[in-house]
DNA sequence: ATACATGCAAACACTTTGCAGCACA
DNA sequence: TGTGCTGCAAAGTGTTTGCATGTAT
């Protein structure tokens, strides 16, 4: 008799799905305590494990940064910026093969992977411009 | 007059070097200070900082662990072993052109990628297969 | 002489856990 | 009714930082 129906873990649920915007737990924390219900932080993240291990969102690991989550649950890619920090999907398709390309002379067994690209959103291209601008007068 | 020349980051470069085997911070240190050096775990984490930036020593990030150090800077590929937790690198060349990939739709300028890979090393299968072996008898 | 580096401890960010009480099935 | 869930606080893990002192150049 696993998996209750919680007032909690719908929260939970239905903020992912409904915030578009690659949230971390503890925007999700936030978003759902400012609406109406008290709700505690280690509940949200017992919820999102539960959540992703039941392939209801998806769970994003950030190196360097606070995982976070989203209610598209087909695999797919990331950049993080490096101006803002924030996550934003790529537009590639997902490389069923890359793990084919690995040649398994050591042994290695692949079961999926993970590609993060870095680089800059549109807004801190911007910025950049404008600091250089700014310098070289 | 930056960059200067100090024992312990020698013993950090140097040892680094000689661990040929993803070490982390933690690692580092420990094998520093086993041997016979004082050190403080925040000037391994300072120099490992300064080494990587300064190209040399490569940093692998690692999402939901701690960060690894290789020796080898060009850029390469790993998987992180489910069983043991622990980081091999991938035999597949680096993918130059999967950043060229990505549709610019949206805008995003990409300029670096890592991909970790998932799976289990040769020890972690064989250990699994024994357990699969003890259930079904 | 003076940046830069160190050791130490405290702070930090993110996440998990122990426990007593609560509530869904 | 009983197992699963919650809130709270505390602990855990990995990393950074403030500060006084030390040292390479």
């Amino acid at each position: 008799m696993k998996n209750r129906n919680t007032l909690q873990r719908r929260l939970v649920l239905e903020t992912v799905r409904r915030m578009h915007n690659h949230p971390t737990a503890d925007e999700i924390f936030r978003e759902i305590a400012t609406e109406n219900t008290l709700i505690s932080k280690a509940t949200v993240y017992r919820n999102l494990k539960i959540l992703s291990e039941q392939g209801e969102i998806l769970h994003i690991p950030i190196p360097n940064g606070a995982d976070c989550f989203d209610f598209q649950t087909a695999p797919h890619y990331h950049m993080e910026c490096r101006g803002c920090e924030r996550v934003f999907d790529v537009d590639m398709p997902y490389q069923k093969d890359l793990e084919k390309k690995v040649l398994n002379r050591n042994g290695l067994l692949i079961e999926s992977h993970h590609i993060v690209f870095q680089g800059l959103c549109p807004h801190c291209q911007e910025q950049k411009a404008l600091e250089h601008q700014k310098k070289t007068g």
